[in-house]
DNA sequence: CTTACATTCGTTGCATGCAAGAAAACATCA
DNA sequence: TGATGTTTTCTTGCATGCAACGAATGTAAG
């Protein structure tokens, strides 16, 4: 329940005009700021140059995001999803990920179809390097494009709402450390492509959908592995 | 363009206390304040009687929940999504619904199975009594108890966010009018029903996007004789 | 009559002040 | 020591003031 200073060196001038609340997700969904940590809005208001009134307003934003919670008269802070939410968030996941292949598949030769498969021939070369980092960022990738692919925009919205909910935990569990995981989810990629290559809709929401399910797996298995300890939250 | 007052009768004590964000997201979903008009934070915050602030945090709230549009220096206006928009919308619908009804046929014997069944039964009743109305109002509590038998609740929030954008759609394009629909979407409910209770899920996700998709292809045909005069939008 | 320009008006954007409440720190007493 | 009541501190919640910007209006020139 500490109040951590993230300020990294500069007086933070990074992305100078970028929105406020872009910004201040940002410091969420990429852990700098972790879950329990108090969000003070004077703190706040000092560190990004403004007053208090934009940083509410960005908060309760996130609030509704489910990012954070605002405890009235006591402060803002940052949310750690139960294990439950994080299983409903899957189950959610698996249904609009499968919707997006189902569409794509029908959308023919579209630039996100093409850019799918490079992605695919590059996630084959990194498992061959056993680049495991690596292989994680094409994996967001794919899933990105995947959802892009649909060219359904309030898709995409309500998929990124998800995804930063589970940003944290993505963060923290290690769903490919697992042993044969890396191989296991190539295949799956693969055959998501080809169905969707055949413009077989069908296969390619089903294949999907097993493809997120086995995530969510082994991520309930990481997650307990990591878990062990603390008790339910 | 105008600024319609929507003071019903009293100054405004009906939901004294209930959160001022709900209290506004009524005014538009319930077509009280229609597409165009604009929602001044001044004339709000005298409406109800707060100051202007607690009123922006709301506005900005339904702005990201797509219900409003946010001019800068200008002025907040209630939004109409496009017919784009709609079709979109109605995707996810039948893909959630779907996700909804399957999860439900896996749970046995809940208390949201047997709400169903009992609303078909009402809604089989108002059908021969052709009264179009209360099965309106059927179809909707068929609909919300379906999402929330399947038990999660960020579907449910999710569901919620979607129907909102919806909601004003629904009010103004009357898809039971259509000849025949009547019988047909009952009919696809006691399908759907049927599917549940025989604890097959595939056959129950399946129906239901069906049905959802019946219901917006309907849609597009009340919608274009609507709509007839004006362009796009 | 049309066009260009200046001015006024209306609206939000943000900063700030103050009060209310919750939590923590402290003192007091048994 | 332990428990209880009190004070102090820290946080947000909301009201309000003022500046900035957009749109509309009025005015004059061509």
């Amino acid at each position: 329940m500490q109040q951590s200073s993230f300020t990294t060196s500069a007086p933070s001038r990074s992305a100078a005009d970028a929105p406020l609340l872009d910004r201040l997700r940002g410091l969420i969904v990429s852990g700098v700021v972790p879950p329990g940590d108090l969000l003070g809005e004077t703190a706040l208001a000092e560190e990004f140059e403004v007053s208090r009134t934009p940083i509410r307003e960005a908060l309760k934003q996130l609030e509704r995001e489910g990012l954070v919670e605002i405890r009235p008269r006591v402060g803002t802070f940052v949310r750690k999803p139960s294990q439950r939410e994080i299983y409903e968030l899957f189950q959610l996941k698996e249904s609009l990920e499968g919707l997006a292949a189902g569409l794509l598949a029908q959308r023919g030769d579209v630039p996100e179809l093409r850019s799918l498969i490079r992605n695919v021939e590059s996630e084959h070369d990194v498992v061959r390097a056993g680049d495991r980092a690596a292989y994680s960022t094409l994996v967001h990738d794919f899933h990105h494009t995947l959802i892009a692919g649909a060219d359904n925009q309030k898709l995409s919205e309500h998929y990124e709402l998800l995804m930063n909910q589970l940003a944290y935990h993505r963060i923290v569990t290690q769903t490919l450390a697992l042993p044969g995981r890396l191989d296991a989810s190539l295949g799956e990629h693969q055959q998501i492509v080809l169905a969707i290559q055949s413009k077989d809709p069908i296969t390619a929401e089903l294949a999907t959908r097993r493809h997120v399910a086995q995530t969510r797996e082994n991520a309930a298995l990481a997650a307990f592995r990591e878990d062990g300890a603390s008790p339910s939250n």
